[in-house]
Formats: C-alpha cells, structure tokens, sequence
RNA sequence: GUGAGCGUAGCUCAAUGGUAGAGCAUUGGACUGUGGAUCCAAGGGUUGGGGGUUCAAAUCCCCUCGCUCACCCCA
C-alpha cells in the first residue's frame, strides 16, 4: 500500500455520486430554462493562446493560470467564458446565425485564494446574445436570470442593475480622478455603507465636493431620480427602455432595481451590468453580467455588439444546500435493484436487460454475497426498490419489495415495468 | 497579496506537560431467501514535517507545509 498521502490540489475538488446528482438537477433546469429561451449549446477548450486571455480583465489578468506548451507558446487556462466565446464569434463569424444566443457550461480556472463559496477551479453557465444592440436582448438575459431562480425554488433574490455609460457620466460630471477608481470605491456601497466610500473616495485622492457628488448620484433610488440628476444621458435612456421589456416579460418590479453603487469589475463592459444577490446566507453574488460592444471586436475586427450573464451554479449550490432548497428525492441511481441467488443469476440479468430495454434504470448486485447484503446495498444506494429474482421465477413470479413502505409481494415478471412506472416517486422524464 | 484560527487512525473527534483512545468505516466470523443491524475478533498512528525547552511534549516555544475563514477581488 502506498503510504503517501494524496489529495486534491488546493481549490479543486472531487465530487461524490451524492453531490453529482445534485448538481446535475442544477444543471438540467439551467439548461431547459436556456433552451427556453432558444439558445444553443456550444464548448470552446479548457486552454487559450495568451494573447486571446491578456489584456481582457484588467486587475484580474493576475488570476489567470498562464503557462508555456512545450514548444514554448504562451497560454493560459480560461477565465471566463466571456472571453472564449469572443475568441469564438470572431473565428465562425460566418457560420454563425446572428443575432447568436449560445450557453455554455464549462469550467474555468483562477488562481485566487480559496474560501467560501469560491474555488480555482468551478463551473460557470454563462447565457449571451452576440450581434444585437438592443435593450431587448439585455432584457432576455435578465429575464433567464429570473427564470432561473425561481424554477430553482429561490423566492427572494434582487438582480442589481446599472449602466457603465452612467458611470463614465458621472465621472465626467466631477472632472477629476479616473473612472476605474471611481468605480471601485463606489462599488463598496454595500460593506462599509456610504461614509466608508467618501473616505475610500478621499483617501483615493478625489476632492471633498467631487465626493460629495458622488454620495449624492449613489442616493438616487430611482431611474427618475437619476435622470434628473443625470439629464440628457444615453445611459438612463437605454435603462429605461430595458425595464420597459422587463415589465413587459411580468418581472414581478421587487425583484430587480436600479442600483447606482453597481460597478462590477472586469475591464470590459460597455452598457447596462448587472448583478443577483441573496440576503441568506452571506455569499458575494450568485450571477454576473452585462453588455460589451467592444470586446468581440477586439478579435473580429469588426464591432459585434453583445450582452449576457454568467450564473454562478457554485455559489447558486451553496446557497441551495445551506438553505435545504434541494428536492427530497432526486432522481436515484436505479429504479430497481434485482437481487438473485446462486442458481437465479441468469434469469436476473435476462431479466434486467428486459427491463432496460424498456428505459427503465435496473442495477444488478454484482457481488458474492447473499440477500441480505443486496439489500442493504440496495437501501445504502438509495434504490427504493428491490426485485427479489428467486424460485418463483419458474412460474413467471418475481418477489417485490419496497424498501421505503416494507411492502412486499409477488407479480408477474409481465407486469413488472407496469409495476414500477406506476410508484409515484419516479420521475421518467 | 494581507490577517486570523486549526492540523491526533480512512472519516468525526477525545486525552491537566506523565502508558495515544472512542465511535463510524474496513477485513474475518456468527450468517447462502429478507435491508442502514447486533455480537465477537482483527488490522490500522513516527499525534502534518523539522528543530527547541523539559526527567518527561499530542500538549509549551520557533520554523515550515497543509487546511479553513475573513480582507482584497470575484461566480
């Protein structure tokens, strides 16, 4: 036996059967409430050139694992899959269908300091409209966010949303400093409140009028407000037309809000941002995104105009399970477990093939054991039925026990996939 | 990158500076037709690693590695 210990490297983790099945519910409602929508799946690969990575997310271009190949290219593991997916329109720009809806569930790497609810190497379903301007696309995305939530069972969240335009405005508007600082002091509204940013702003070198301003765009509660205090601003136009569609696709208005602190910081989104957090438990937020006309054309030549959002399933798992949101019984690892004996084996595994063949899940005990132990191994597995496969096969009969209700009786090898179809815990599809 | 806390059996954890233990898990048996069992038995540890203080260190001190949490930033 070896006797070196091994483990997983720091922030990547392995996954259990028992967690697999719940993210893969995670993931299936994702991608229906995608495919709702009419967008379409596409993978880009795990490793890009470098020069595709650099210089596309500001500070964070530090978190990207970047390494040499063997002939001594420069590459890096994926970021995001915001990125990619620019990489991608600009190569297949003419095989594509424009406007291009797409979602991707795929990893992605960055070298941070791992915590709670963040890892180095996760899941991201990222959801983006590529080739259209319009408020409506931006729309569409918000309105996946919620879809999403909800039929994931979440009953409060709040999509924060903003306008970069409305920054570099405000920026303009106090005429000093630059815009990124700005932004990220602005951005810290939520933790240390509107005082903790006028010092961030002071100490960051802006004048105390300027921080004043600042204070005073931050208080605007609503986009009525804001275009008072903004006046002619292509900004406050464009969200109002979006929360025009917004109320056109019933988003119930407590669920999203116009938020003047929202900053988010990758270096390059152009229009409307937005963000969802939850109350309960305290987790960073669970989704992130907005519009970035430029950055297609960064790689196309050409601009394309896009928008879209990044669901982050990790931080969306996390919450689901610290708050018990899981449904009881997702689907198990087999509909029914057929046990046999020594001379019966043969009839267990015809019998099993029968039954798949059917679409029903069958697990055959493929062990030395007797009865008693395929039970348990039934019962440890979380197989809520056991098809007892003895001498009454001879005359058509096999022995059914559920395991859940401790019933047992004997039916008809005919009647079996009947039988089981109609227990009400299972979900066929 | 900054800071704090914690490292004892595969896992969860005990042990005032004084003989390293329990439960679960594993393996064998009671036990080839009725389930998470019960009983018996067995294996398993340089107390993360290194150094120091002490008659004596899992325990105190230093270094190092690892993990967790928070900050920064982010999904």
């Amino acid at each position: 036996m070896a006797k070196k210990e091994y483990r997983t490297y720091r922030g990547m983790r392995d996954f259990l059967p028992s967690q697999m099945r719940r993210r893969d519910y995670v993931f299936n409602v994702l991608r229906e409430v995608f495919e709702a929508h009419g967008f379409e799946k596409i993978e880009t690969p795990a490793i890009e050139l470098w020069e595709v990575l650099s210089g596309k997310y500001g500070e964070e271009e530090k978190l990207i694992y970047r390494f040499t190949d063997r002939k001594g290219r420069e590459v890096g593991l994926r970021y995001d899959l915001t990125v990619p997916l620019a990489r991608f329109v600009a190569q297949h720009r003419s095989e594509l269908v424009f406007p291009f809806k797409r979602y991707q569930m795929e990893r992605v790497w960055r070298a941070d300091r791992p915590q709670k609810g963040r890892f180095r190497e996760f899941y991201q379903c990222d959801a983006d409209i590529v080739g259209s301007p319009s408020m409506m696309a931006d729309a569409q995305i918000i309105t996946i966010i919620y879809d999403a939530l909800t039929r994931l069972g979440f009953k409060r969240f709040l999509i924060r949303i903003n306008n970069r335009k409305l920054i570099s405005a405000l920026h303009r508007k106090i005429g000093e400093g630059d815009e990124f600082s700005l932004a990220r002091a602005m951005d810290k509204l939520d933790r240390v409140g509107l005082d903790g940013v006028k010092d961030e702003l002071l100490s960051r070198g802006f004048s105390p009028s300027a921080a004043e301003r600042v204070i005073a765009a931050m208080s605007l509660t609503s986009l009525k407000e804001a275009n008072k205090f903004f006046g002619e601003e292509e900004g406050i136009y464009e969200l109002e037309e979006l929360f025009s569609y917004l109320k056109a696709m019933g988003i119930p208005d407590d669920f999203y809000s116009y938020d003047p602190s929202l900053a988010r910081g990758l270096d390059y989104y152009t229009g409307p941002i937005f963000e969802t957090v939850v109350e309960e438990p305290r987790i960073g937020s669970i989704t992130g995104g907005g519009r970035y006309d430029k950055l297609i054309g960064s790689f196309a030549g050409t601009e394309i105009p896009a928008t879209g959002t990044s669901l982050g399933v990790e931080r969306i798992i996390t919450v689901m399970e610290e708050l018990g949101m899981f449904p009881e019984k997702i689907s198990p690892p087999a509909h029914i477990l057929l046990a046999h004996f020594r001379d019966t084996r043969a009839e267990a595994l015809k019998l099993a093939s029968q039954l798949r063949q059917k679409g029903i899940k069958v697990d055959v005990y493929c062990g030395e054991k007797g009865l008693r132990a395929q039970l348990g191994y039934a019962s440890q597995k979380g197989i809520p039925l056991v098809g007892i496969v003895g001498e009454e096969i001879k005359k058509g009969m096999i022995s059914l026990k559920n395991l859940l209700t401790q019933e047992q009786s004997e039916v008809p090898v005919e009647n079996l996939e009947k039988f089981i179809r109609g227990l009400y815990y299972f979900d066929f599809g």
